[in-house]
DNA sequence: TTGAAAGCGCTAACAT
DNA sequence: ATGTTAGCGCTTTCAA
């Protein structure tokens, strides 16, 4: 009596349970020859004759075999699914749109390889590092995408350990010995000052993501940079979550300073403080952009919906999304890789911005 | 010869490999007990003597032992994870909040339970009923959330007839063998219109979402209703996409009707069409919510942080993650279950709705 | 109450 | 080139 139990028995029984599926075993039955040949057959491997090779995949399609995943997972260790694990509080995370465009890229290298993005949400009750580690431990998925990169990220040490393969979403400033895929986001930073340099504004503020977080960090040392390069004068910069709330907060900020110190521009972390700005500098009676003028960060759809639409710099999160895909699969596969750098980002010049107003003095 | 290879041995051949993690056959070595009854125990099942469990319990936790998933889904043929196809195009969904609050509240439901969610996206190179078969033919889940129900949605067949369980985001408009999750929107409408009426305006118009969606159809239908309650004449209906580039062209259009046909208030079904018409208005001269009141629905951040800030109709999203999450976990887990009602939308009154503009008659 | 062993469906090492 | 079989780590049936 052998190991395999085939499929035809167990129809026999029940009439009413739906097919069985076919295993490998059917398939060697019905081809007539063992499993492991139809196994390396299978994953067209060599040692097997063209002519048995033809038969059994003939074989196969016959039956409608598929192969069952858990099986294979369980042999051979892997799981054909990568993860990514969403640290940011909710409230933050929901206005953005990133993330979206971010998995459409991820999902469109799948479409070949029978892969599948594993989600999870680094909610109060389930800690971050709790849930890599429980990624890890039932070995849900055979790498990650590391996005949102702190200042000394012990996430690039934890997932070390935990063995995983991993790409990370720009350059960490802590050793790594994962590939990254980075855009350089401080050149757009530089644009829109350059931008609003030429416009003839002195007084550029700039509204800045926390910085704790690599990316806001880097664009707000961009900006200074950009500042110094343009000679002017070195200008608040004010720092915020991300938030909407917290880009609302720091415009009235900047909008409060003495008339001598206002800015008559302010560079923006991201659309949607860029957004509440906008409706902070209005419900003052500030017109954007004959007195202010404002730029965002991500070019968000809403930014060509606002009135005035709202001058942004361009990412493309969905290329993101498909070369980091592109680049961790590569990486477990076991294939040799390099970090990419992404195509710069392009600054896409709107209504809210213009030349600076005449100065103060000049006005009165 | 035993079949089960121990985990010493293995590490007796190369100190330089990560420690191989315990498995129950070393648990049984350690307890002295056999695997099968070491299974029993770990899984709290009668027919284990409170004292062998308990020594059981110590070698597995004194071990550091940790199941295995991929083995235990081989043979108990379940994936202990649960999927959610957005099928909408990246355009249209980027912008939407929605999904990140219902994920996050699908995760707080797993955080117990040691699921997972896999997420996929029906690009156009992946359509999406072959996503839905290659999840189930992979089963890569043990059940799926059914959202943006269409009309005569036939993904309620085809995953009936894949096999996976499933919940419904609101009620299907066909037979469906599953239980469903459902918020009465309608009812938002018309806390919205009641709101209008009673502020005296008598043209209001309604900026749909498609009539193809479910819950686009159902809202237009309820704003029809509210109007004949409310003793108002039928107004226009204008359907879009749900984007905010059609929310603009069907605003461009209303406040293009003529002096007595445009309307003096329009609610739309979501809040970008909301921004986006909002935009339109100003960019117009029609000063909102002086000359037009609007509203929105979904209740984002940015209806906050607009000027004039967005009435808007809220629901909650991320509640609904959570009930949908338990429901289909019970559902799966066989367990009988009832279809559940969400809590009311609430009408969020904010700076975009006012009292009716004087008619035109009496202004001129 | 406990042990032994078959079985989940596949891969891969080893024979032939 | 092809067949045989152990093994992945767990669950579950059947004996004892």
């Amino acid at each position: 009596m052998t190991t395999d139990r085939s499929t035809e028995d167990l129809m026999s029984n029940d009439a009413e349970r739906p097919a069985a599926r076919p295993t490998i075993t059917d398939v060697a039955r019905h081809a007539g020859v063992s499993k492991g040949l139809v196994s390396f057959a299978l994953n067209d491997r060599p040692g097997v004759s063209a002519e048995t090779r033809a038969r059994i995949l003939a074989s196969a399609r016959e039956l409608g075999w598929t192969p069952n995943l858990r099986a294979r997972s369980l042999s051979v260790d892997r799981s054909y699914a990568l993860g990514l694990v969403i640290g940011r509080s909710v409230d933050v995370i929901a206005a953005d749109p990133f993330f979206h465009s971010f998995i459409a890229g991820v999902e469109s290298e799948f479409s070949t390889a029978g892969q599948v993005l594993v989600l999870a949400q680094a909610t109060p009750g389930r800690e971050e590092t709790a849930t890599y580690r429980g990624l890890a431990a039932d070995k849900r998925v055979d790498g990650v995408f590391l996005s949102d990169l702190r200042a000394g990220d012990d996430r690039v040490a934890l997932v070390r350990e935990l063995g995983l393969a991993a790409v990370t979403l720009g350059r960490p400033d802590v050793e790594s010995p994962f590939p990254s895929v980075s855009v350089d986001d401080g050149r757009g930073i530089r644009a829109a000052v350059e931008h609003l340099a030429a416009l003839g504004h002195r007084r550029i503020a700039h509204v800045a993501g926390p910085s704790t977080m690599l990316h806001g960090r880097r664009r707000a040392e961009a900006f200074t940079t950009a500042l110094v390069a343009a000679g002017l004068e070195p200008t608040a910069i004010i720092e915020t979550d991300f938030s909407a709330v917290d880009g609302a907060r720091a415009t009235r900020e900047l909008l409060g300073l003495g008339a001598d110190r206002r800015p008559t521009a302010i560079v923006y972390s991201n659309d949607h403080m860029a957004f509440a700005g906008l409706a902070v500098a209005q419900r003052a009676g500030i017109h954007v952009p004959h007195d202010l003028s404002i730029t965002g960060f991500d070019d968000t759809e809403l930014a060509r919906h606002t009135f005035p639409s709202i001058t942004s710099v361009a990412t493309d999160a969905f290329d993101w999304g498909a070369r980091s895909a592109r680049l961790l699969l590569a990486t477990i596969a076991g294939q040799p890789v390099d970090d990419v750098e992404l195509s710069e980002p392009r600054l896409v010049v709107r209504e809210s911005t213009t030349t600076a107003p005449e100065s103060e003095s000049a006005r009165h």
